[in-house]
DNA sequence: TCATGAATTTAACCTACCTTAAATATGGTC
DNA sequence: GACCATATTTAAGGTAGGTTAAATTCATGA
């Protein structure tokens, strides 16, 4: 099925319930998709039920959602527009990487597959966001790496490279980016046993002084231990 | 008022009953809207008493309806991003002048004003889209020549520039651009008495044969006398 | 096993936008 | 001035996406 013979509404529960599970979490649940779309549980289930009806999730009550296959393929042709439309902004139309994500947020519903063609051919096809979350190609395929953690999650030491910064908080994206913690930079890591609630751990940017990481960006960051 | 504070379907009737009048026509009826907009009359009455309740239109039972000053200002707004939209996706991403109107009619709702003034910077600040309709600047102004006319109004013979082709409907813009009437280049009319319902005037472009244009093509035509 | 608190669903109600069918106002015409 | 065709409005009803409040189910700890 097409996405954009879906509603807007529709179109984003796919995108995000896709998104949850992208690296590896457990599917979401009502009470998630709530908080996420500032509205009520009982929107959520009465909107769940619509998408169980045209056979885009497969819906248990009282359980997590999980998309079905037809599901699964539109939300995939949101996430490619949504973060193409990122990458447009930044490269094109000169946006910071805190600004693109509430812009892609809307236009993801608005363009069609002749200006996502268009715009993925000025960017020369570009693999990953600037945010570094990976762009599924027209196809729908694209590579995740087996090897990603939260940096949060790091403990002991060691070198790692930075593959995304979640684009879900603007003060995050600042944060990290004055820290110089960007999609591809080396990092030498000393977290400690297992960080104490609130501070992050201890992070040298090759070529740059020590810093303490936040707890919400290292909540945020994706690493991959470099071997 | 900000006219992303409104729903898309108040968005596009503000901006159809602002062009009806753009030159000179009398105010659009609850029955030209309806056509326009493929929908029944009775939709339509129900939503311009909507937007009559917030104020913005003057809406007097059995009449044609008109803008209040708010209503005209986001009309404006939207002409404005409509215009400019359709520009950039000629200019930056390579769509021919019949293909862009659906595309704006959609990014339209979904743009963000710092979007606007992004492609408003970039192309730097055009004062007309791609078939000669004028853009409205940033403070709402622009200039409407006074002399325009439909090509299909203009009896007897004379000089003539293209001013705008009308973007309603592709294959008159295919056609236009075929006979090499686009916006700007110099015709010589000769056009009879008041040319026969279904067949045009005839013209000669500076350079070219003489040819033909068919009514729809002369309806959808604005010209100005060359002095 | 069973009581309890949290999460979820159901129920009742709302607005915007859409439909078709029936009623009504309007602008000529005789 | 009454009549008629047409345009417009009103009426009744539908769906998507929201709300709050009440009922229900689930997981869990005593
Ligand atoms: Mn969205
Ligand atoms: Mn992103
Ligand atoms: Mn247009
Ligand atoms: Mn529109």
């Amino acid at each position: 099925m097409n996405p954009d013979e879906l509603s807007p509404v529709a179109q984003d529960y796919l995108k995000v319930i896709w998104s949850r599970t992208e690296w590896g979490a457990p599917p979401i649940t009502t009470g998630e998709l709530a908080q996420r779309f500032g509205t009520s549980a009982a929107n959520v289930t009465e909107t769940l039920k619509r998408l169980d009806a045209q056979g885009l999730v497969a819906r248990i009550p009282y359980k997590p959602v999980e998309l079905t296959e037809a599901g699964a393929q539109c939300a995939i042709a949101m996430v490619r527009r949504h973060r193409l439309l990122e990458t447009y902004l930044v490269e094109a139309l000169g946006y910071d990487w805190d600004e693109v994500h509430d812009e892609a947020e809307r236009l993801e519903h608005a363009v069609s597959d002749t200006f996502i063609a268009r715009i993925d051919a000025i960017l020369e096809h570009p693999t990953a966001d600037p945010h570094g979350d990976p762009i599924p190609d027209a196809d729908h395929r694209w590579a995740h790496p087996e090897d990603a953690r939260r940096l949060a999650s790091v403990t002991g030491s060691g070198r790692f490279r930075v593959l995304v910064v979640s684009d879900a908080d603007p003060e995050v994206l600042r944060t990290a980016r004055e820290l110089g913690l960007v999609p591809g930079v080396e990092l030498d890591v000393d977290a400690g046993e297992s960080g104490a609630a609130g501070a992050g751990p201890l992070v040298r940017v090759l070529g740059r002084e020590g810093v303490e990481v936040p707890g919400s960006v290292a909540e945020g960051m994706l690493v991959r231990p470099i071997v």
